[in-house]
DNA sequence: CTTATACGAAACGCAATCGTATCGAATGGG
DNA sequence: CCCATTCGATACGATTGCGTTTCGTATAAG
């Protein structure tokens, strides 16, 4: 093996005996994530798959994590970040980076939402986790931004925040995945639907713009 | 066995032998659907798990599809109906009738939305089946309701159609999961859906006519 | 009654996966 | 050097699922 051991703690507490491979660590976790993207589910995302993925024997897993659902655990609460830094100018631009968060074709490991949703009465911990650490944090930070928005008179007073967020990340989401695997998602996507959800499909027949 | 044999052709062209049951046919079908949402996707589904909840034996299940995949994808056939009826009074109303129509809590084999999905990059075979058979024809429906919005002045001139499906069904289809499995959609969500949609989000003031 | 097929149940061989155990080599502290 | 622990590799028994085959029974036509 290389020699890319990581100290960790050179401490005082530290144990005697040879040190943990930080490496395998990350490795394992990457490993998780990717075949719980590319198979299909948490039935795809066999141990030995995981090691084999990782270049890490079995040993070195079952060492670290009690059994498959534990990692997978594990390995979602990885996803938790980064949410984007709001530049907060307008609630406009603010949506849009979090629409293009919540599916940036740049971090593909957010497409296990399917995987992880759609086993959500085989696997009630994993799906509980998952809106725990990735979910509920981004929605957080959208209500936000919404409930600003409404505050301040940029959105409608009697809006409904949870309907809203529905819309915006609904859109999102289910876009990507209606495509062929071939073509991508517009680079301009998240702008499209916040822009077309700020504005309304209907025409401004009663308050305002009429069109140009 | 009971005596609920069915006849299906005794016309000419009739084979010998005693026929096959069609209430087989229909059980196999019906747990394969059953199975494919509460387990966690394709590969929940087990032929054996199929033949005990259809209370059929193996062999009934292998003389008609030759393995798995062929079992779902003729199983997700049979979900492409029923289309509600559109009144087509205002586009508001279709698009609250289609909108309940692709989660309605009704029908919750829609939910197998999530699994099929999820498994597209390793069934590509599924994903394809069931975008032709379920997704598309009620795409189609759907933006031909847009379209006549557009034409007869209730939607914006601008309007892209590909935008607003994916706000309106992204949005019930994902509000959907993000519940606990105990709470339910309120019965009024898809209206609620709709009609902030056709709003839009924004305050009716002037910024939105700035775009592009 | 004969013939042909379908039925459910059971057992088969095969492959995959689980979680555990064992091996020799590697890597740390003392 | 010595000891403790981890490393990757490999083998293990147990379980599960696939797809096939066999068996005795049921249901049709002629």
């Amino acid at each position: 093996m290389a020699i890319e051991q990581t100290l960790l703690g050179s401490g005082p507490g530290r144990p005697p005996g040879r040190p943990r491979s930080e490496r395998a660590e990350r490795a394992i976790i990457e490993a998780t994530l990717d075949l719980l993207i590319q198979e299909a589910g948490v039935a795809g995302v066999t141990i030995e798959a995981v090691a084999a993925r990782a270049a890490v024997g079995k040993t070195t897993i079952y060492r670290r994590w009690p059994n498959k659902e534990a990692l997978i655990i594990d390995a979602l609460a990885t996803l938790k970040g980064p949410i984007p830094d709001l530049a907060g100018e307008s609630v406009r631009d603010d949506l849009v980076a979090l629409a293009r968060a919540v599916r940036p074709s740049q971090d593909p490991r957010l497409d296990c939402v399917w995987n992880i949703f759609g086993g959500a009465t085989k696997h009630p911990h994993l799906a509980r986790q998952f809106k725990q650490t990735v979910v509920l944090p981004r929605q957080e930070v959208m209500r936000a931004v919404l409930r600003r928005g409404i505050a301040n008179g940029e959105l409608r007073p009697d809006l409904d925040p949870e309907v809203a967020m529905a819309i915006i990340a609904g859109a999102v989401t289910m876009r990507a995945r209606s495509l062929s695997p071939d073509e991508d998602l517009p680079e301009d996507f998240a702008d499209q639907v916040v822009d077309t959800a700020l504005r309304g499909l209907s025409s401004g027949s009663a308050p305002s713009c009429t069109g140009p």
